[in-house]
RNA sequence: GGGCCUAUAGCUCAGUUGGUUAGAGCGUCCGCCUGAUAAGCGGGAGGUCGGUAGUUCGACUCUACUUAGGCCCA
């Protein structure tokens, strides 16, 4: 014991294990590591050549600090690649930041005081649009902080960036390719005009608008600006064309719409009426279902007539002022959106709403905008020209003026939602402004395709969320009129009834179409080099090809999630950058993807619709349309209250801080240990649940191993590296913990090559409780007790091939710990392995296969003695009192999962061995001196049929109530018989065993516990001989408190003397010879006395069951 | 208003094609063990599986409706 067994290597030897170790400095230190060995990039270098694992990294926008969902993603972003490169894939992580868009452009506007786009021209685009780019790197910083710090290996060095101008040249490539798709048709009519047949074509978009501002906003905006107010409604009478004193009746909230009437709609299966107003004999037009609302303005009446609203279809009506002379206008449409919910079932159509520009457009009537963008009528509005549209006293100009022309049938004041502008609290408009589409409705099929190639996680969104917008994917609205962002690349003439239009694909064709010139104009002074912004690029001039005059850019920019939707070529600054062509063809498509799910409609479609676009353009195969395979789509992380973390409520955790508090390689856990497309309920006492539950065990265990191989100076074989095969120990405990490994491997890879993280994570959680609360609880005499050399080799050895692959299997989930335990069991001892555990090969299992049998006798053993515990327990027999006897019914030909089949045994020959093992940790983790195994329960249980409804419900159907009432009345006999898998009659059934499971049911007082298909009976009784045991076993384990107390080391051996008490029993049980031998062993005392010497003094005595035992012990100075 | 998702123990979550008595971890209470020790283990209590109706011999599971919450879109 004071020698140690194994020669050490003192050069070369586990360092030390820290016992208080905190693990956010242990992270830091290995963050430093990897940079300074430069790990992350050997991950790469070390994969030249080998296959692709491609990775395709969303864009965050970068107006904000990361908080802790971004860091769920980074944390499964992490996972994927670093096994990926562990398998033998080649896998490159590059970082991407969107750095263009509207929530860029706000906070300038903000932070400079800008209110409209007047105030930005007045502050000057140039200044503007620096100012926005000096934003974009704000918080960068803080982003690449928390994405060092949750571990994930990522190069930000080399992140693309959407606003360089090789990205933009990939925007431009992309619209080209969609410029130069055209539709079979040469020219597409719409409103009776012809319009570019190309997939990138110019139209019209209604938007909201705030005309103070001077522009469009997102639904996101006007979301921020709904407010309740009171309009005034009215119910227009509109006079029926050829036909006297006959009216349609439509409604309106905004009186000011009707100045721009351009058609009236009705539902073509919605029932109308037309009723004549006793009193005035006039003649109304309305549905029937909306008579009742207007019973009080129409009463008394008659019905004339009830018609279809199809029957309508074509009538005209005379307009309501003689200025709305356009035409074709003033007939009866017909549409599904029209309902009987309020208003007349008639719906009056002005170009001021998204389904009206719609039906208008689609049955080719005129975009009429009496309301210019200014929120002005024009002067084509006569009397009402030069009013603000909000202004209330038009609203009342123009009742009166209807109302005094008997055109008003009646008003009301109306309480309703309306969107204001949320920086000027204008009112909004809807406006048709133009716009540049790709036609994506015109390849919905393809997308369709595209996607099912996609294996999606959770699955339903697939044909759920995703599948149904895909297969109402209208066309994409991809600019904005806005200024940071990528510039839209056409020029159009301006000449009048001049076509002449061009799309540029890159800086390259740009020099050509414009002249060598472009690169002084283009030249950013500030940034001393080119810059494809706004406004340089709105300064190059393209000379027509039609009529040669110079022709102006189209003044839009690029929706932003166009600009994300290309990063597969944007990232590469494909075509036009060098060498990219080389990169790309590696790098698409993409294996892997993972985002939330608000990217559905986002970064998910936009990336499908770009890459099947560009693919269906390269004519690549259906396969290769979309440019990712697997995406996990993940759900948002809330607070431990189920809200969403927000600045305002206080409750946004600040993943920084939680990584400095508790851990980065905890919180990823965390993210680990639920399926990420469920809502998280996120709180920083999970993360330190994940340090109690899981990383403390793992250190305890490693700090384990450390401690004993340093006392014992072990060490591994000399060809053992983490990689190879180890272990041949014949000891059931090492067998069936190389088994779980193997076990843990298979469950793990499985569950990865599934993107199903939750399963790989419970897998390690159980493998962890199996090696701390099992192989190592059972093995830990093993280590410290002298002599048997090899037992105790294959004990380290053992425990070594687990916790070293264990390590390699945890790299990917806790990159940090993982580093550390590798670091000291195997760099510190094997100078030639990988230097890091990133650079290792992902595990092979450590046996041919596994054996179940044995498996199957360790869980049977684990499940005797936790049944045996409970009835110690229950019958207050503290497992320190040895006891006599265990009975453990185990029947023969039973096959049950956990449960051993002996006949199984007998085949691989060695029952009487694991029997021999099973006796052995029954006995010794229960204290008692016999195990016994019976393979007939029959004295101590008795027997029960439960019907197997899987069998006995097909057969049976509706007959099943009664055969259950005969089953249940079977005797023991004919039960017994079933449970030996015989055939038996009751009463009239023939049963067969498969329809019945047999259950156990313990007699009545027994001590005598079943579970999952086990007896185990105890034998209380307490004999003379196991009482003295009892005391002994008691005294001991006080002596060793008492040793710990005083500080001894536990090697220190001892004299121990004076050891004596008034008890009668345990007087008698001290002159016991064996025991004696017993208690100088367990304590390491060389020697022991009963006799008090006259200059005895005791120390505090021990308390033996309500008896003292006094004594002394004292240090002898030997080890 | 539409689409999709979620709802299971006090909390966080599992639950395979419908099939015996719905599981785990934490928390709580009780007990145990201790040569990994400012650790470890076991047990008890705790659930009409959001609600209602239906299909079925049988529903946490399938269907319809409904309530609450979430995401996206109108």
């Amino acid at each position: 014991m004071t020698e140690p067994i194994f020669p050490m290597i003192a050069h070369n030897m586990f360092k030390p294990v820290e016992k208080n170790v905190s693990f956010p400095k242990l992270e830091e230190s290995i963050l430093e590591f990897w940079e300074s060995s430069r790990i992350f990039e050997k991950t790469e270098e070390i994969r030249q050549g080998a296959p692709e694992f491609v990775f395709y990294d969303g864009p965050p926008g970068t107006n904000g600090v990361p908080h802790i969902g971004h860091m769920m993603q980074s944390a499964l972003k992490d996972l994927w690649p670093r096994y990926k490169v562990m398998k033998g894939f080649h896998v490159v992580r590059k970082a991407g930041w969107d750095t263009h868009g509207l929530p860029i452009e706000l906070t300038a506007e903000k932070e400079l005081k800008l209110g409209s786009k007047k105030d930005i021209l007045d502050y000057g685009v140039d200044k503007y649009i620096e100012y926005c780019r000096a934003t974009v790197g704000r918080y960068l910083g803080s982003w690449e902080q928390a994405i060092r710090r949750i571990g994930r290996f990522l190069d930000m060095q080399h992140a693309y960036m959407t606003m360089t101008n090789e990205y933009i040249q990939s925007d431009w490539y992309l619209l080209k390719l969609a410029w130069q798709r055209k539709l079979e048709s040469d020219r597409v009519e719409i409103a009776g005009k012809s319009v570019s047949p190309r997939f990138l074509y110019k139209d019209y978009r209604i938007m909201p608008y705030c005309s103070r501002c001077g522009t469009s906003l997102s639904n996101f905006e006007v979301a921020e600006g709904y407010k309740d107010v009171k309009d005034m409604t009215l119910t227009v009478k509109f006079p029926v064309a050829d036909m006297e004193n006959t009216y349609f009746a439509a409604w309106t909230t905004t009186a000011w719409t009707l100045l721009s009437n351009v058609a009236l709609a009705v539902g073509s299966d919605i029932d109308y009426v037309a009723v004549r107003r006793t009193a005035s004999g006039e003649i109304i037009i309305m549905a029937q279902a909306r008579l009742e609302a207007y019973q009080k303005y129409l009463e008394p009446y008659e019905i004339l007539w009830t018609k279809k609203g199809r029957e309508l279809h074509g009538m005209r009506y005379r307009p309501l002022w003689d200025f709305q002379t356009y035409s074709p206008a003033h007939a009866i449409v017909l549409d599904d959106y029209v309902t009987t919910e309020d208003g007349t079932g008639i719906v009056h159509l002005a170009n001021y709403g998204e389904d009206d520009f719609r039906i208008l457009r689609r049955e080719g009537l005129p975009l009429i905008q009496n309301v210019d963008e200014n929120g002005s009528t024009t002067a084509a509005t006569g009397p009402f020209a030069g009013r603000y549209f909000r202004d209330e006293t038009l609203d009342v100009d123009i009742i009166k003026d209807l109302a005094a022309r008997g055109l008003l049938l009646s008003k009301e004041r109306y309480e309703h939602s309306y969107p204001f502008c949320y920086r000027c609290d204008n009112a909004l408009m809807y406006f048709a402004r133009p716009a540049w589409f790709i036609r994506t409705a015109s390849f919905r099929e393809e997308m369709l395709k595209a996607n099912a190639h996609i294996k999606w996680q959770p699955p339903h969104i697939k044909d759920g969320r995703f599948g149904n917008w895909l297969e109402n994917t209208i066309d994409w609205n991809v600019t904005r009129e806005r200024y940071w962002g990528s510039p839209l690349p056409v020029w159009t003439c301006g000449e009048s009834g001049c076509d002449g239009e061009i799309c540029v694909g890159g800086l390259a064709e740009l020099r050509e179409l414009a002249g060598p010139s472009v690169d002084q104009i283009l030249h950013n002074t500030q940034l001393n080099r080119i810059d494809l912004h706004k406004p340089l690029i709105d300064q190059v001039k393209i000379p027509c090809p039609i009529c040669s005059k110079p022709m102006d850019r189209e003044n839009f920019v690029l929706d932003s999630w166009f600009n994300a939707g290309l990063m597969f070529i944007g990232q590469w600054g494909y075509p036009a950058t060098p060498g990219s062509s080389e990169i790309f063809r590696n790098q698409y498509p993409a294996d892997f993807i993972c985002e939330a799910i608000d990217q559905t409609r986002g970064w998910f479609y936009t990336l499908l619709a770009c890459s099947t676009l560009f693919a269906l353009e390269n004519k690549k195969s259906e396969d290769q349309w979309a440019c990712y395979r697997n995406v996990i789509c993940t759900e948002l992380v809330l607070d431990e209250e189920g809200r969403k973390m927000s600045k305002s409520r206080g409750n946004v955790v600040n993943p920084i801080k939680l990584f400095d508090e508790v851990g980065a390689d905890a919180t990823r856990w965390t993210f680990y240990s639920s399926n990420p497309w469920n809502v998280k309920r996120f709180s920083s006492e999970q993360v330190r649940e994940a340090v109690r539950d899981l990383i403390l065990p793992i250190w305890n265990s490693y700090s384990f191993f450390v401690t004993y191989a340093r006392v014992d100076g072990w060490m591994p074989d000399p060809p053992h590296s983490p990689n190879a095969k180890g272990g041949d120990s014949a000891h059931p405990l090492d067998r069936w913990l190389l088994g779980e490994l193997t076990h843990l491997n298979h469950e793990v890879t499985g569950a990865l090559e599934a993107y199903d993280v939750a399963r790989a994570s419970s897998a390690i959680s159980r493998f962890v409780d199996q090696l701390t609360n099992w192989y190592i609880r059972r093995s830990r005499r093993r280590f410290w007790k002298s002599g048997d050399d090899l037992d105790k080799h294959c004990a380290y050895a053992t425990l070594y091939r687990a916790l070293t692959d264990f390590t390699l299997i945890l790299a990917p989930f806790m990159p940090f710990l993982a580093e550390e335990l590798y670091q000291n069991l195997v760099r510190s001892v094997k100078s030639d392995a990988p230097e890091s555990v990133h650079l290792c090969s992902w595990p092979d299992p450590p046996l041919e296969k596994i054996d179940g049998v044995l498996a199957d006798m360790m869980q049977k053993a684990r499940n005797i003695v936790r049944v045996g515990r409970d009835i110690r327990q229950k019958n207050n027999r503290k497992v320190r009192q040895p006891l006599q006897q265990i009975i453990v019914v185990m029947e023969e030909g039973k096959i049950e999962k956990g449960v051993l089949d002996l006949a199984e045994i007998e085949k691989v020959a060695t029952k009487e061995r694991l029997e021999g093992e099973l006796r052995e940790i029954v006995t010794d983790e229960l204290n008692v001196k016999y195990f016994i195994i019976k393979h007939d329960a029959s004295d101590l249980v008795t027997l029960k049929a439960e019907p197997n409804f899987r069998t006995l419900g097909p057969l049976f159907g509706k007959e099943i109530n009664s055969v259950i009432q005969k089953l249940r009345a079977s005797t023991q006999a004919e039960l017994l018989k079933l449970d030996q898998g015989e055939n038996v009659y009751i009463v009239d059934l023939y049963i067969r065993p498969e329809y019945v499971t047999i259950q156990r049911q313990p007699l009545e007082n027994w001590a005598v516990s079943s579970d999952e298909g086990l007896t185990v009976a105890l034998d209380l009784n307490i004999t003379k001989d196991l009482e003295f045991e009892g005391k002994i076993r008691e005294i001991i384990h006080q002596l060793q408190n008492a040793r710990k107390e005083k500080g001894f080391e536990v090697d220190d051996r001892l004299q121990s003397t004076g050891l004596h008490t008034n008890s009668v029993v345990i007087t008698e049980a001290l002159k016991i010879a064996k025991f004696q031998e017993l208690i100088k062993s367990e304590t390491l005392s060389l020697s022991l006395s009963l006799e008090v010497s006259p200059d005895f003094t005791t120390e505090k005595p021990l308390k033996v069951d309500n008896e003292f035992v006094y004594y002394k012990i004292e240090k002898t100075g030997q080890k």
